[in-house]
DNA sequence: AGAGTGTGTGGGAGCGCTCCCAAGAGGTAC
DNA sequence: GTACCTCTTGGGAGCGCTCCCACACACTCT
């Protein structure tokens, strides 16, 4: 049904290789023949077979864009679209496409894994969020599958695009230091992710560099996710912390309807700083003092590092980190120190 | 490099044939000999090439999820995330991978289209909420690529899984004249959409089944965003509704924002009802009724009738339209008739 | 004993493309 | 006139699979 090279050889009055050779832009073809042969590609709307194309390639152009299982749970929390709407973006400008692969168990993964990844259809793959130590990542090293994390990893191995999560946390936590607050407290991510420890580690840091205690009962641990905020900030109120770190915006947002509810005022009786900087930050009452994360920008580099690797394969692991930026707004207020 | 059909066949001490036959599961091969197949196919770690197959299959397996220009701005509205994640749960279940094409603008939309549709390395399509008169949709129908549409299309030829807006809105609208509400308001979704037309289309049944007048200066036009809900509703005001229909809940949580500086509350001085119940629906202050739509089911009736479109065509347009649920929660309350 | 009927198995052809090698055309230099 | 280029072009091979046809072998029935 579908037009061939060869019929549209025919029509040009050329062979099979001589329309090849224009498809894909070959100098050694006559600037006559050439016309020739677009004109009978135009005339007849031929357009080539991409699957016949990759057999002899060995390129397919779609990259996977890999979630895996446990962070599917997080997919309204806007990170992700933010992040694939990005990444669509980037591949397409380059040609090339994006498979999506969320998987919520881990017989999916292996499933998933086998089907595209060893059966050839995935030049490359971003991984975004894996937990740490994920199989996926060993599975993908063995076979020797280009890929690149959305975050770091601790493999060394690993090409990775991050954020600087320590640094823009210290950065957040030290705001909160220099407005007169000693008790800091902090409801932190999911601590088998990277981007939950290093927020962690950011918030010792910060806390450490001014020679303050890092008291365990500041710190709750939570997991991203709205309610687990809530949840948090409601076991930090009897620490009587008078500011405190959320590892994201959204758990923000729980934390503020869990101070809602406990009447206290933001910034008033207690002061809220966040992480992600995504579009409820500005939205809530008060808007949040965040770090903003280049969410768009990591999904481009991370497109761009997988494109390089796919196209010359062996350079070097690269591993990206970004820096952050703190956007203040409302949810602070300085500390008035009663007795210095 | 990678093992070949041939290759495993050498090892099992029998022909590509043979072996081609045991993967997929062709009754005529002796049980003995399959067994032994297996074997060398575990052993070696074989993995049929999934090109080479589709090759000669016509079959790729990979369907794409179509999200068009007008709502990729929308993407942060969880609807697609979560429509996103059931499609391709759906999908993986039965074998078959998601392909994301989100686009900007409209050249994006020729050129992807042209690459993976017409380069046939897509078996089918989701089309999730086009626009009315989306040039992809008479594309689709001219190349007779299988596809089928989230959300009512007006061309009867597409295959479409839907829920029932008017129904629903309808629903909600009297679920207000129910609590005595006599002045309803209504901030619509895009009038370009069809869940912003049907929508708008309850509501006005609604009101005329009751005999009630639909008021011009009682409906603003919305865009579905949070933002065009709270501008919405600030337009309205002067209006001075008793309630208000609000055509979404993002735009609801716009909207609880714009009372809140007016200095409204809800539902003491104002009710509102709003559509969707995604999951921000039960976490806003207060938690809102809202007309419960079934995204994940829509999802997965609109790949389960996309595949049994890309497995045997020629079936009759099916369009699918779910019912909805209202969701009584706080956002609600009687309209005390002082002088009936 | 010969024809008829299955059941398993092997091998050729072919999917639509790219890539390589060879060969024709046209020129230039000796 | 011959040798030797360079520039274009054509055709064969082959990517890794599936599908079809043919054939070998074991039975059964006349």
């Amino acid at each position: 049904m579908a037009l061939t090279l060869e019929e549209v050889a025919r029509l040009a009055g050329v062979s099979r290789s001589t329309v090849s050779r224009v498809i894909n832009d070959h100098p050694s073809v006559r600037a006559e023949t050439r016309r020739r042969v677009w004109e009978a590609i135009r005339e007849s709307g031929y357009r080539p077979h991409a699957v016949a194309r990759s057999l002899v390639t060995k390129r397919t152009h779609i990259v996977g864009m890999v979630i895996p299982e446990v962070v599917t749970h997080l997919f309204t929390d806007p990170f992700f679209p933010i992040l694939l709407r990005a990444a669509t973006a980037a591949c397409n400008e380059q040609g090339y496409q994006l498979m999506l692969s969320l998987f919520s168990s881990s017989a999916d993964r292996q499933e998933i894994y086998q089907r595209l990844v060893r059966n050839a259809y995935l030049d490359g793959v971003i991984v975004a969020s894996a937990a740490l130590e994920d199989p996926l990542i060993s599975d993908l090293l063995r076979d020797g599958v280009p890929f690149v994390c959305v975050g770091r990893s601790p493999d060394e191995r690993v090409h990775s695009v991050d954020v600087d999560n320590i640094g823009g946390t210290q950065m957040a936590v030290d705001h909160l230091i220099r407005l007169g607050h000693r008790r800091i407290g902090m409801v932190t991510g999911r601590p088998d992710m990277t981007a939950g420890q290093d927020r962690l580690e950011g918030y010792r840091r910060a806390l450490s560099a001014h020679g303050m205690p890092v008291e365990p009962e500041l710190i709750v641990e939570g997991d991203f996710t709205e309610a687990s905020g809530m949840a948090g900030m409601q076991r930090l109120l009897p620490a009587e912390p008078s500011a405190v770190f959320m590892a994201s915006d959204t758990m923000a947002v729980g934390a503020l309807k869990a101070l809602r509810r406990a009447g206290r005022r933001v910034p008033q009786d207690i002061s809220l700083v966040s992480f992600d900087d995504i579009p409820v930050a500005s939205a809530t009452e008060p808007p949040l003092t965040t770090v903003r994360q280049p969410i768009g920008r990591m999904a481009a580099l991370a497109v761009e590092a997988l494109l390089d690797l796919i196209e010359q394969p062996g350079s070097g692991p690269r591993r990206i980190v970004l820096p952050t930026q703190l956007v203040i707004r409302e949810s602070c207020a300085k500390k008035e120190v009663v007795n210095p």
